[in-house]
DNA sequence: CCTGTCTTTGAATCTCCCG
DNA sequence: TCGGGAGATTCAAAGACAG
């Protein structure tokens, strides 16, 4: 019994895939994933429900929590119950996570422990833990507590041998130019992005801002990257992953939610190709080989090459090795000898003499890079 | 075969408990708590070994090496053999706390959700999740990962109708005047306060700020109240605890750690408390990166800047970055390459168009700086 | 004595491609 | 699947030291 809900926007469609892409599927979270192709997925967003045993707490209807959560079996029930529930659906969903793939979840302390547990019992392996700190947290009205002040997210990988996306250099340089640290400061979502209904009540309990979504993304999805949220709600990860042209596969049960959610990304622009071009980190970059810079003439056969201290120095054979006393082979090898480093980046290492300017050989390089780039575009 | 290392302090000894006050003991700490009376102290402070799990060693980028956490003590076979390590003395100190007591653990992700799972199952109460926020965190130096900038720390309660101690008004009173929240910002443990041995190597790899247990047990403790370190190390709990009139006893194997310990402590003058200025970090300008401008949605993705004259031009991607031309990077980096200058402060060098006025998105982070602080106030 | 520069270091599950 | 080599990668704080 899976129903679908197709949004208007299905991007990319042209890509043949099988998956049910840009979509809301309406039902049970594990019946739909075991439903999907395994090894699908590049992303998993995922907001569970938190703690079993508050909402039962709240729900009583005697109110009266001295028997109700003293008692030892009901505890255990509790916990043992939220624990076959979080362990089914993170099952199922490593499952249909491609094999480099990697999953986000967050929660608060009533269930994160459970989550990252599991978590590590079904083989994933985790990345990072992130705090997302609330600028503007709910106060402890009943002063008997700190001010819970932030929910805790786990980055973790499908398995210890994924090789997971991660857009570094994105994240350094849109934190001006220093690693993105596991501490997000983010104001909790209100106002205009809040979504009421008919009533001008709030839509869900636990709307998540998208500023925390447009950085998970951002963070660890390319361009076109496929998205699952197999707890959808009012649709968060489908609206941010619309706005950054990746796609989206939802999950949920809640017909009010599934209906608020179509007619919020229904009414996205989806984001120009350009726009959401991710930064080309270095690793990827056109390869260079020291010896084409030989072979171009930008350094002659014979020539000095010493460090930024100028302690070491060693000399260009024309067939694109160093020599330095007793040691030659390739600019990082030799980089390395000389220092008795085990390894040495030879681009950054070795300098040379520009009109009086000490520069890395890694500039030659770039001029290099630039120019076949510009000659292949 | 229980040891027992006096310290010289030892205050209100006529307070006639049977208790080893103000004490190190020798040895496994699951042996030692178990020899305790039960429901004999009011608080516990554990640093329980992490389980890092590290394959390989690590060098910065300079080749110098990084001095990890390869200590036998770190070392576990399986999560199932750090399970049941954990749930060992968990259960021990649980038999040793007062009915209204509380326990502090502090892990990174590596542990804290075992430990937390551990907890909920044992009948502990969680009471707060909280994350100490670094200040000089260790980078991430191969460029994979968020940095880890925090570790976590669970606050329970010894069952779900203990009444602790939460001394909200000194807290309060701390922070300004405002709740005191689930997120702290303290240094590392450096410098001055650093034990180092007499090769001028640190005694143990992971002491923690003095500043950190001074919050803790300022909190969470009264005057004269014992408190328990099972995971004593370098004494940094019989230290604070001496300095603010509390019991401390402690428990460690290492016979290296429990002499630098005793020393530590016998050199510190009891209840001195103004001779050792906390460090309360001062609240810092808050910091707004341009990328959360676009994540906040000040910004679109697309949007065309340019300079004061409109010489130049760049578009914002998603991902923080500018485009133009050629040249890709920071708001910062491609000032400076449009321009030919060596660098360029890109808050002041690109503007838009905002109702027809131009002006620096300087004035963006300015507005939004303003927000987060009033958010935050 | 102050100021600026250089050096050191910290609980870390820390690469990727090719043959 | 494994081994070897190319080549990519760091931030804040404190101390040492020079001027």
């Amino acid at each position: 019994m899976l129903h679908t809900a197709r949004t208007a926007f299905q991007a990319d469609a042209d890509k043949g895939q099988v998956l049910p892409v840009d979509t809301i599927l309406v039902g049970d979270c594990v019946s739909h994933m075991n439903a999907l192709p395994a090894g699908s997925v590049d992303l998993i967003f995922a907001d569970p429900p938190y703690n079993l045993q508050l909402e039962q707490g709240l729900t009583r209807p005697d109110q009266s929590r001295v028997d109700a959560v003293d008692d030892d079996w009901d505890k255990f029930e509790s916990f043992a119950h939220y624990d076959v529930f979080t362990r089914a659906w993170l099952t199922a969903a490593r499952r249909v996570l491609k094999p480099d793939g990697a999953i986000w979840v967050i929660g608060s302390y009533h269930n994160i422990f459970r989550v990252g547990s599991a978590l590590q019992d079904l083989d994933y392996w985790l990345l990072n833990d992130i705090v997302w700190r609330k600028a503007n947290p709910m106060p402890n009205f009943r002063g008997t507590r700190f001010t819970n002040a932030h929910e805790t997210l786990i980055w973790a990988a499908r398995g210890q041998r994924s090789r997971v996306t991660f857009n570094y250099e994105a994240m350094k340089l849109a934190n001006d130019e220093t690693q993105m640290r596991s501490d997000w400061l983010f104001p909790i979502c209100t106002g205009a992005e809040r979504l009421k209904d008919g009533n001008d009540e709030k839509v869900h309990p636990t709307q998540k801002p998208e500023a925390l979504l447009f950085r998970i993304l951002n963070a660890t999805t390319r361009p076109g990257d496929v998205v699952l949220d197999p707890f959808f709600g009012t649709g968060t990860t489908g609206a941010v992953a619309k706005k950054l042209g990746r796609h989206f596969i939802g999950i949920e049960r809640e017909d009010a939610y599934v209906a608020a959610a179509l007619k919020r990304i229904a009414a996205i622009k989806p984001g120009a190709r350009e726009a959401v071009a991710v930064t080309t980190p270095k690793r990827k970059e056109t390869k260079v080989p020291f010896g084409s810079l030989i072979e171009q003439g930008l350094i002659a056969p014979g020539t000095q090459l010493f460090d930024a201290q100028k302690r070491f120095s060693a000399m260009v054979r024309a067939d694109g090795s160093l020599v330095s006393g007793p040691h030659q082979g390739s600019i990082h090898k030799v980089g390395a000898l000389v220092q008795g480093a085990e390894s040495c980046n030879g681009w950054m290492f070795w300098h040379h003499d520009l009109d009086g300017r000490i520069v890395p050989i890694d500039e030659m390089r770039s001029s290099i890079r630039a120019q076949l780039d510009l000659l292949s575009a």
